[in-house]
DNA sequence: CTGTATCCTTTTAGATACTG
DNA sequence: CAGTATCTAAAAGGATACAG
């Protein structure tokens, strides 16, 4: 996943496809937290595999928004956390994170247009 | 792309399930300031195919952000404009933009640190 | 003018087994 | 513990031609 360097028609989209990819957000979310360790997130989202998780991690510190911190131990202790970039990414996830919450109640609220008020 | 009601980790995934999809940041673009007919997107952007096109406006319609406004004319014409709930989505997507932007410089700068300055 | 239909390529993710 | 390797499936997008 290199960044392309041109052929965007808003910035917009470079954040996006920075954060493009199934886990980004919820690895993002852990780390916005924690410093988490490999294994850890992969019990913490059971439903990805290890070589997916490793893509992610990789794609999310190639651009800049994570660091991997490797410890010289046996066994390998390795451990992932936001960096600077990657917290000022936060209040704009925060931001996605309200419109998200808002569409989902305003989706509702248009089902509920449709359902007929119980006449007892 | 029907929306999942559930297994999400955090809402902002729901936005950015709204907004992925390699034309719907620029096509929103372009409703942002103006009601737009096909041909004129099509015009203004030229890389995309009119079959992709109609697939991101349909998805871009379905999830509710825009409004198709047929009028039945001969030869057809068909506008495209932001809901009240797409409007709204305008914010988030500015500090995406904001990041986007401030990513940039940041990288940029970064490079500028392995540039030797010339020892005139 | 506003799209569809068909075929093809690329990208992304999942399943599973294995390694230093 | 922290990954890799290999294979497969699904999703997304592009090229091109055609239609009401």
């Amino acid at each position: 996943m290199k960044l392309k360097t041109s052929g965007y028609s808003c910035t917009s989209e470079v954040t996006l496809e920075l954060i493009s990819g199934k886990w980004k957000i919820p690895v993002l979310s852990l780390l916005a937290s924690h410093t988490r360790r490999y294994n850890e997130m992969q019990k913490l989202i059971p439903e990805i595999t290890p070589k997916v998780l490793t893509i992610q991690l990789r794609e999310l510190e190639a651009s800049g928004l994570i660091h991997r911190k490797v410890y010289a131990v046996v066994p390998p202790k390795v451990e992932y956390m936001l960096t600077e970039l990657g917290l000022q990414l936060m209040p704009a996830l925060l931001q996605l994170c309200d419109f998200g919450t808002h569409y989902l109640t305003h989706i509702q609220n248009q089902d509920q247009q449709f359902v007929q008020p119980s006449k007892s």
